[in-house]
RNA sequence: UGGGGUGUAGCCAAGUGGUAAGGCACGGGACUUUGACUCCCGCAUUCGCUGGUUCGAGUCCAGCCAUCCCAGCCA
């Protein structure tokens, strides 16, 4: 399944660097290209993790190499075993593949407990004591160079100290073990960062062997390098710290070759926040249905909204890696389902907003069927068989008592439609009720065009239109999902993301008419529904009741 | 204003000194048993701005402007 979701990976930026390292002859000379995608486990995955997934898998895949699944928790407050299982599931579902090389970071504690005493040893770190608001005073500011009155405590007061830290004689917050580097350094992540500090928490996989942890910046370089990652691929808020990932990697005695670390743009996307504190907020106050919500930007959301993980992928790699600012219009990932969906989706015909269609000329109590095609574009999936009488389900909006220009469904003395895979008819009249909404549609057939083919072979002025049979059309709801954000760009500075909430993101429609025999099994696929967009199926979904989610609106629907 | 990035069309994005790829969106047309799909056509005299170097600059140099990220014992 993977090999036919692959997508070969243009060449981007990204490879340029890795020609050249390749090239230079240097440590990378004769190397396989290895990568990785190191989550951390505290939240769900969402699109722009699959923008990551591309570039990491599909990086190694170019240069014949692998890409490591690492769960990087070196943060027991933050992470949990139920992310652990998601994400996987969510990556397995895209159709990546990291085969047995599945590590967490946290299997490396004592190895980069270890590298920490080898720095202690050489000089370049040390056990410093102010706490936590001492620390924020003494960091000093642009203009002036932090302190750090215990950064020339001697090596063996050090040694010991780390030592008690790690055997848990001390509470949270009394010491850090710190990097010696450079108090004054315009990049405060080298302002003597630190390395690792104390915490009482059990770790969702090491329990609690451990109360001091080591910091993302520490950790993450020396995990890299154990695992024989060559490129670290990371975002672009990590530029400041690649200063300090390379400190790491040619300080410790890292073994095989220093990884380098190179990064690029994040996924933005319009009308979506990406964030995962945002997200998460989201759905702790009620705002969506869960983190599988069809709004969310999550795998899981995007999943039960109907998008495939072709489609996913195939958005991630086309949008590029790059390191501009983006801000992807939704319509493109839209395109990008479309097309696929286009060419697998089963169609089916459906009425979302029903108004009653009387056939005049029918016989009352007679029936036929006919065989309708699965998918015009794939033969091989067959027809399937719709029962016609003479009262039918139709779209309200195929109707108008009075035309607009260039209208052509039905109106009264309106032009011939067809009822698809079925007959000709045209429009004679209609019904109201005191309101003055339409309650019945009259019209009559031309016995003639079975299948919708006119006996003498006349071009059908009107449009083609989707029907339901009223004897046995089933019940249905759907649910129609639009942007979870008014505005385009929600996450913009000096607003509040809740504010830009669409009130009207969700429109439920109870009342729509689906074919018979679409029961429960059916709903297991996608499918397509006629002239009004894609859909698939509800979790919520039962056979007496089918429930569908709109996916995305067919483009360029007639205008008024 | 300290450090680190980025500026090519409405949105992405190629371009690496030789005269602005491609996709989405948009507009027009053809075709069509989904007003879909498909197919044609159109869509940057110009690359943040200003100078400079050059026969020639989006590409090189200088200055300026705009914009994003960073002062967690988060990742």
């Amino acid at each position: 399944m993977a090999e036919e979701l692959n997508v070969p990976m243009s060449q981007n930026f990204i490879h340029d660097f890795i020609d050249e390292d390749i090239a230079q002859g240097g440590q990378f000379a004769g190397m396989t290209v290895h990568t990785r995608f190191p989550p951390e486990p505290n939240g769900y995955l969402h699109i722009g993790h699959c923008k990551a997934l591309t570039i990491d898998f599909g990086t190694a895949e170019k240069y014949g190499g692998l890409c490591n699944l690492r769960f990087d928790d070196t943060n027991p407050a933050k992470e949990d075993t139920e992310f652990v299982d998601a994400i996987q599931e969510d990556i397995h579902w895209l159709g990546f593949d990291w085969g047995d090389r599945m590590f967490y970071g946290s299997d490396y504690f004592e190895q980069t407990y270890q590298y920490a005493v080898e720095l202690i040893k050489k000089g370049l770190a040390y056990v410093c004591e102010l706490t936590p608001e001492q620390f924020r005073e003494y960091r000093g500011d642009t203009a002036t160079p932090a302190r750090s009155p215990w950064r020339d405590r001697p090596i063996e007061e050090s040694l010991d100290l780390f030592a008690r830290m790690r055997a848990g004689e001390f509470p949270e917050g009394k010491y850090t073990l710190r990097a010696k580097i450079d108090l004054a350094s315009g990049n405060f992540n080298m302002r003597d960062p630190v390395l690792y500090r104390i915490r009482y928490i059990e770790h969702h996989r090491q329990g609690t062997k451990w109360c001091i942890f080591p910091m993302y910046d520490f950790a993450h370089p020396i995990q890299d390098a154990l695992e024989g990652i060559t490129h670290s691929l990371c975002s672009l808020e990590y530029e400041d710290h690649r200063p300090l990932y390379d400190w790491v990697v040619s300080n410790v005695s890292i073994p095989y070759h220093k990884p380098r670390q190179i990064e690029f743009a994040r996924l933005g996307i319009d009308h979506t926040v990406m964030s995962k504190r945002k997200l998460r907020k989201l759905v702790e106050e009620g705002y969506v249905s869960g983190w599988d919500d069809p709004r969310m930007p999550t795998l899981c959301g995007l999943r039960r909204r109907g998008y495939t993980p072709k489609s996913i992928r195939n958005f991630c790699e086309r949008i590029g890696v790059a390191k501009n600012t983006n801000t992807i219009e939704y319509a493109f990932l839209e395109y990008c389902l479309r097309e696929d969906l286009n060419e697998t989706a089963r169609r089916v015909m459906a009425v979302l907003r029903p108004v009653k269609l009387v056939i005049t000329n029918y016989p009352a109590g007679q029936s036929e069927t006919f065989q309708v095609e699965n998918n015009p574009n794939r033969p091989e999936d067959g027809t399937r068989t719709v029962t016609f009488s003479r009262e039918l389900w139709v779209e309200a909006e195929d109707f108008l008592p009075e035309p607009v220009p260039k209208y052509k469904r039905l109106y009264p003395n309106g032009p011939e439609c067809r009822l698809k895979g079925a007959y000709l008819i045209k429009c004679v009249g209609y019904e109201t009720d005191e309101a003055g909404n339409i309650t019945e549609i009259a019209a009559e057939y031309d016995p003639d065009s079975k299948g919708g083919n006119p006996a003498d072979g006349r071009k059908v002025k009107g449009a083609t239109i989707h029907w339901v049979d009223a004897a046995t059309a089933v019940d249905a709801e759907v649910r129609l999902y639009d942007n979870l954000f008014d505005d385009p760009e929600p996450d913009a500075a000096g607003k509040d993301f809740l504010q830009c909430l669409n009130p009207n993101s969700l429109e439920v429609l109870p009342h729509a008419k689906v074919e018979a025999g679409l029961g429960h099994a059916d709903v297991t696929e996608r499918f397509q529904f006629l002239r009004q967009g894609y859909f698939c199926p509800d979790k919520d979904s039962t056979p007496e009741h089918p429930v569908f989610n709109q996916s995305v609106s067919l483009k360029d629907s007639f205008k008024r």
